[in-house]
DNA sequence: TATGAATGAGAATTCATTCAT
DNA sequence: CATGAATGAATTCTCATTCAT
């Protein structure tokens, strides 16, 4: 660990660790860990992660950018290989999708928790550059969906995709239990809500796509 | 009733006058307030507040049942007039949902904190109590639907109840952002997602509905 | 030490004995102790401090308005016993004044200290009622002065007592060293500042007092 | 003088090119600035700093080094231009010095910083150059005092000036407010503190002297 | 000489919860 | 039952200083 000037690439790698480390905690432990914590992790002292993060917010922003960044760039190909008709394209999607969300396996608890912890302590300028980027993203990929598969009006594919993601969020957040609650999963009187959450997300998935369109 | 036992329903007057508190403030503030503040809100002390609530999670779950509660409350009567053909009932479905919602201001916002405050400090049996609850209330829904609109096979109307809710919930959190963040809607770059939350919610559970009714 | 309501003075007592915690630990360190390290001192936990004082900053404040309280409160009764003439009343101010300000030890290293510990982080509120307080004790003292003496014209005693206290700090500052530094006071280079304090002062006060007095 | 080596000029520019930012930024901020601010500011990295001032504390005497000489650099010859009598010599002394305080706007919140900062973190060789020096000038100019003005005994002049300063010093403190504090100064019961420093200063300083030549 | 990445001690404050009265 | 004083764990962030290159 050389002391002095750092290239712009080992810089970047540095944070990379840093977000792994952060990456990992939460993952174990499901709350955002405190920054000593991540810092240990990375194996650097406390006040190095403030030298890549100004603020602990602008952890969990670049947390989420990240997630969100590489969901869409797996997006982006899965649309453009979708089939025309309708009935097939919903299919296809759900199909895909699927698969897609089960890989970006920590997406969703973290978006999950996004309004929770930026509700407290908001990191006005990383958000916007999140917001914007999300945007961007997100109206890409409508176009791509729309020259795709035809679907109109223009906006349209923005639309549904905005919806599609927001099905899989909420579903997410409705079938998760904390660990503890798991067990009780088992009980008769809570059935109903012991349900799969991919299975459940394919069919809802499929259900929307179908009823757009139908439309 | 004597002057030292207090009766059943005093205590639970107590109960509804600090859950009241907490709520206000909770609406107030756009956070869970401290302990200490919600005994002051419903003049209490501090303490008191524990021989009601053992955790401040008991007083988030109290909150978040009696939205669900009183949401699901006016759900039912409103299944039983819906119509009973497929692309009728989704568009009917939807408009009444919506207004519905609109009117349960505050259950999206404590739905969408639920992750986040439980994972930190599982009070497990009164979120069983809530669990069950809302497993019957969305069993019971689903088989008016059922039963209504000749929705089949059996189990697809609480499907289609908790899709519509998780879509709810998806997409308030996605279009739901933090007053300082209100202003940068404005920019050009972050248009896509300016969206106002009713009317997106109508297409998308309307969407959604006509999906489920065209499979 | 109960854990049930506590009377006005009970209160008072608390906060005499958190201040008395500060107050010998600030004259031990010469810096204002970590809240941490009042509250052990104090016998009570961090925490506690909080309920007494809401900053760290009011304990200072609150130390600041005790020393100057109990000077003005002796300085009273010594403006009302002076001689009506000129040369004498400066003298026999000058006399009494020095030993008051010796008795009152911690004033000078206290005020010496408000600006810089107040230009950082200032408790606007306390500070207002603690400069009132002074201001109005200042008239107070004043007037009495200007009655027994018949200094003129009106406000020449608030004026004189004004600047009979910045002698009185400035001094204490340009005279004060630190421990470390003391022992180079004997070098023969250093003998122009190696004065004592209080012979210092009186000289200074007795010229200054002689100047209102000729003029 | 080869490339390596740097003369003691560059070096001594090097310094001051560091003092002049400090010296800027405490003024912008009523704040000591961290190091790493007055090493942006001056162009420089921050472990530079660290081969020009051991300390951070070495910064800050050397601040009040330059602002003490360059009062003491001008005050020397107003002595030696101050009328011979008693009474004039008070008046023309105190005219002349106010206009001169004035000028040195930075020398008194410095000074009045110094008992706080170095009551923490002593640098005690620089603090014995600073005291050598000042004491050093303090005698010349009270030897100039006393041959130009026939002020005895000896010594006396140097005392005049230690206790001119002194009062300038506290008087400064008393009546300098931090920036939220300024408002307050309206309301009738501060009236009594709300002194402007400059003609305040020019009173006392008169008094004094006054005092010193009646004596 | 100059750099700037890394360090880690340090401090203030909040707040859920307990429990003696 | 009710109170509210006391607790102390927990956490973020700052910044002077070092030192490998």
């Amino acid at each position: 660990m050389g002391r002095n000037a750092m290239s712009d690439e080992e810089k970047e790698g540095r944070r990379r660790v840093l977000l792994a480390a952060a990456h990992r905690l939460y993952r174990e432990r499901g709350v955002l860990p405190p920054v000593a914590d991540i810092a240990t992790a990375a194996g650097l002292a406390k006040g190095t992660v403030y030298l890549y993060f100004r603020t602990k917010e602008k952890i969990f922003v670049a947390l989420l950018e990240d997630a969100l960044g590489s969901l869409f760039a797996r997006l982006l190909p899965a649309l453009d290989r979708l089939p025309r008709g309708g009935r097939d394209t919903a299919k296809a999607f759900a199909d895909h999708y699927v698969r897609l969300i089960a890989d970006s396996a920590d997406l969703l608890p973290l978006a999950a928790l996004a309004n929770a912890v930026l509700e407290q302590n908001l990191p006005v300028e990383p958000m916007r550059r999140f917001k914007t980027g999300l945007a961007r993203a997100l109206g890409q990929a409508g176009r791509h969906l729309e020259q795709r598969t035809g679907l109109a009006p223009g906006g349209s594919g923005e639309t549904l995709l905005l919806h599609t993601y927001s099905l899989t969020l909420g579903l997410w957040q409705a079938l998760s239990y904390p660990e503890p609650l798991r067990a009780l999963l088992q009980e008769e009187s809570l059935r109903g809500l012991a349900r799969d959450f991919e299975p459940e997300l394919h069919i809802g998935v499929h259900r929307l796509w179908l009823g757009y369109f139908a439309a």
